[in-house]
DNA sequence: TCCCCAATAT
DNA sequence: AATATTGGGG
């Protein structure tokens, strides 16, 4: 029988369960072979390349599963559970996750996975282990959830990119992305959300371009008493906060590898607070990786010929994405002034970008010194040239 | 069978 | 909240 419980001294208050430090006991009739997984040594420091999937099952979930076994070969001590979860919500409270968790296809078995397939059964071949012991009973067993790091991520967007957003399938994206132990429902599932989030950002782009253009339509309305439209109701509706729509969110809300946004829009002001950073690296702290084995078919091959391990989750690590992005190259007062110019029309007229300058005078977050001196239209349409901006026609009134 | 999408479950 | 599952349709 197979026994999961948590790797306790004699000493309750000891700390190195803090990190999530579990032992399987294996438990042979003819004697009891140990073996213990500290998941503080499994994880050794990686500082990218989080390709890894993280695949997790409830606690609660794997007891059923053992429980579940009706061959009798595995089992779960019914003491111990309470103490599985305990544990379970110590890590989380410590910003760790420790995550175990199997896949049913291709069985690949992360975390305490290698204890299991050693069990006496030698199931290698079969579905094997506590998942098919499982299956038989409960038909329906919900998969390992997988945890779109977003390294994982990154591979993904690179797939689909490679292969064209048409051309982008499941099954052709699981082949490029070379990670054995994401499904093909996995790859759809997480592809649904893809297009449903790419859809989404263009919407939210059409709509800020939409707004900037009024903006700019008002502004010229109300500015120039020639150019004034009497239709145009004098009514003051407020674009979305760009502060709001640019806070990310998981992987999705993130530029990563994925598409330039197709309107030039600064997420501005940059950082909301420093405790939302650190709420943020908290939360990253979480995605721990799961131990795996070098050369698990879940390691994509490059990193698994280069003998990589799973990253160190001591301490509080914050995820990739959550890190603040490094700063950008620092930009003159004009750059930094003209960046923040919406204009959206190809070649913008004078009137439309002295508008437009009017609008971003008028944001209350402007670095004050750019508040202070304002540019004069001349060295704005300078700078605009510089960058791109073709032929500024003339002012037409 | 595979793919897509929306709705729903966990 | 993020992911999986399901179910219907192409």
């Amino acid at each position: 029988m197979l026994a999961v419980e948590p790797s306790r001294g004699s000493n309750g208050d000891e700390r190195e369960g803090a990190m999530g430090s579990l032992a399987v006991v294996e438990d042979f009739v003819d004697g009891s072979l140990f073996e213990d997984i500290s998941f503080g040594d499994l994880f050794v420091g990686m500082d990218d390349g989080d390709v890894l999937p993280d695949l997790e099952l409830d606690p609660a979930e794997i007891l059923v599963e053992f429980s579940g076994a009706a061959d009798g070969l595995y089992r779960v001590d019914g003491a111990t559970q309470d103490v599985v979860e305990e544990t379970e919500e110590r890590n989380a409270s410590h910003g760790v996750e420790v995550a175990s968790g199997m896949v049913e296809e291709d069985p690949i078995l992360v975390t305490a996975t290698e204890v299991w397939s050693a069990s006496p059964e030698g199931d290698r071949g079969r579905k094997s282990s506590a998942a098919a012991a499982s299956m038989k009973g409960s038909q329906g067993k919900r998969k390992a959830k997988v945890d779109w790091t977003p390294e994982l991520h990154r591979r993904f967007v690179q797939a689909v990119e490679q292969l064209g957003i048409d051309k982008a399938v499941p099954s052709r994206i699981l082949e490029l992305m070379g990670i054995d132990c994401l499904t093909r429902h996995n790859i759809a599932s997480h592809l649904q959300k893809y297009r449903s989030h790419r859809k989404n950002l263009h919407a939210r782009q059409a709509e800020a371009a939409s707004w900037s253009q009024r903006r700019q339509m008002y502004a010229a309305g109300t500015g120039a008493k020639r150019g004034a439209n009497p239709w145009l109701a004098p009514t003051i509706v407020l674009p979305p906060s760009p502060a709001q729509a640019f806070r990310p969110l998981h992987v999705w809300g993130h530029p990563a590898a994925a598409e330039p946004p197709l309107v030039h829009m600064r997420p501005f002001p940059p950082p909301p607070d420093p405790s939302y950073w650190h709420h943020q690296s908290q939360r990253g702290s979480r995605e721990g990786w799961v131990a795996m084995t070098q050369g698990t078919p879940c390691l994509p091959q490059p990193m698994a010929a280069a003998g990589f391990a799973a990253p160190h989750v001591a301490g509080i690590v914050p995820h990739p994405m959550y890190r603040p992005v490094p700063p950008a190259p620092p930009m003159s007062k004009q750059q930094e002034f003209t960046s923040q110019l919406q204009l959206d029309a190809a070649h913008p007229t004078k009137e439309s970008i002295d508008a437009a300058i009017g609008d971003v005078l008028a944001k209350p977050w402007l670095p004050l010194p750019l508040r202070l001196k304002p540019p004069s239209l001349d060295s704005v349409l300078a700078e605009l040239q510089k960058q791109g901006v073709s032929k500024v026609p003339p002012a037409s009134g």
